[in-house]
DNA sequence: AATGAATGAGAATTCATTCAT
DNA sequence: TATGAATGAATTCTCATTCAT
């Protein structure tokens, strides 16, 4: 019998690319088949549609990239050292993997509204990022909503400028200026 | 006004608001007819195509921001002073017609890769601000691509935490905020 | 603007006829679409599947039969008066459009478990006349489930007989015949 | 009794319910395969393929049946006697089997028009004893497809009316009315 | 300009069957 | 004999676009 696992895995690295290329509605069986060197039907043994395979791409990539900042938060003590981690972390990822990030950033970025779990939500993870440093005192009260827009919106705008090819050197090389950036911004 | 000129602007705020609740492609003739009360023929007498749609609707309102953003930085003589009036008129817009920006920020996110006139672009415009800056040495010269995305991250994630719903108040009552952020993140 | 009735009801009756001649399941979008002479997209604008066109076929020739039976019992005050001329409209209809009834009778036969209403379905109509005769006194109480099946096997066996091939002359000419054995059968 | 045989038994019987459950054509290989807990591809170690399986269950099921009623009869030396001892053994095989049936009456009865064997044929079969019957004086001369349709219609159809659930008491416990219900419906 | 029925190319999906293990 | 992953032809269905009215 034949091993499903090692068909599914250049399933989703094909799939993925002709995603961020194309875009996923664009994107044809066909396609993705064809770039695999896999049959159209064999999609269909490990995804019940095109758009479930959409989905789980997004959606696992996301949540694992939350998970893991959310664990190198936790090793942190003060909100200085988490920022740091977390940026620095961020920016090794996207620089490994440019075209995962280009799915998440873009070509999927509606596929947003479908991660209502709180829990995995980049922006709500920041939200109570921010509302333990003000318990702590690290920083003045202010609304962390807004405090987690700027931050998020500093490190992916940089990834995304480099998506549209606007900057071309790596996430890294900038990521010593982007944590001082965000310092800046939030003045702590 | 002509009755073709109703009808066109009709079919424009529908498929606008369609094509932010579904996307571009997930969105047909068929719903833009029935939301505009007209027939799917009709479309045709508007516009070559649902692409020609798609794009016009995306570049008209991406060109005419750009452009008015333009003439406000070029009325203004500092760097501080053209911020300023910058994130103010796109904080206005913005709570002006939220819909649009939605479409603008996300819906076609890909489009602007057809933005490819660097004069229209508006990380290339921000890059023109800041190396107009360092030559008047109004701040230290440093990577001005870094220095656009920083802007742009800065006011476009404030505005697209508001299409996510995550934060409910007006972009302009954190207009002056946004300023300050800015200033901060770059230090001027 | 053309007229749509005209496309429906060569389809309705080119579908009727494949479905006869190879069954349901057998007949493909294609097939119809080539003997009606309209394009397979056709199809979709007047039915949403081509389950529904097969259940719509089965449901409205059935109901309107049931309907009509209905009616022409109701003018007769006896049963053997409500016997005879249900009969007999059942074999001129038969005779009329055997093509159908093979349809009804045996190509769809299983569509018969969705006709739940009782007022439409054959057999529980069957029931009522039997129920009005006992409460008339006509003839003696018995079970009216079984009279029903004696009735309808009786009638319905013959036009399948001939659905076969088995018997090869119109129904109208077994119609008195018909009505000599049901009466024989149970006896009134 | 070996493994094989065993499989093959339990593919028969979870064919057989699914066929009648759904209809052949909407019965998949995976359906029958899930249900008698094998894979897929054992089904073509028994069968060569899915078709060949419907065919068989309806054939040899019809067959035997038909020969049975044929043995009986055989032994009978008046209509009458024949006539009750075939009612009797079809009742009883019905009750015995009732999903076998039902998949014979109704799930599979355009299968009816690939037995043209005469021989094995019920209605030509039928007609046969009516002919013999004639011969012998037994009752008067008439068309015996005519005599054929009035038999197997009453039988089948109580039959029938228990396969829908319009009648639930067993068939055998009708068996004698059915009797009587022929007899009349044919004067003998 | 407007209508909406019709078109037909092309997309997604199904599933009986094959075949490597 | 059994497995179930893989196949790919065939099918259903979609939908942007055309065109007769």
């Amino acid at each position: 019998m034949r091993d499903g696992s090692q068909t599914r895995k250049k399933l989703e690295r094909c799939a993925l690319a002709l995603f961020v290329k194309k875009g996923v509605s664009a994107t044809t069986i066909k396609d993705i088949a064809h770039k695999a060197q896999i049959a159209e039907g064999t999609l269909y043994r490990h995804y019940v549609s095109k758009d479930e395979l959409a989905q789980h791409l997004f959606t696992s990539a996301y949540e694992e990239m939350t998970q893991a900042l959310k664990n190198i938060a936790q090793e942190k003590p003060t909100l200085k050292e988490k920022m740091h981690a977390m940026v620095h972390y961020f920016c090794e990822k996207f620089d490994e993997d440019p075209i995962l990030f280009n799915y998440l950033l873009i070509a999927q970025h509606n596929q947003l509204k479908t991660i209502v779990d709180n829990e995995k939500n980049a922006h709500e993870f920041m939200v109570a990022i921010f509302n333990d440093a003000f318990k702590k005192k690290e920083i003045p009260k202010r609304d962390p909503n807004f405090c987690a827009a700027i931050v998020l919106g500093i490190v992916l705008q940089a990834a995304i400028s480099r998506v549209y090819g606007r900057i071309t050197d790596t996430m890294v090389s900038d990521a010593d200026q982007l944590v001082v950036a965000i310092q800046g911004a939030l003045n702590f």
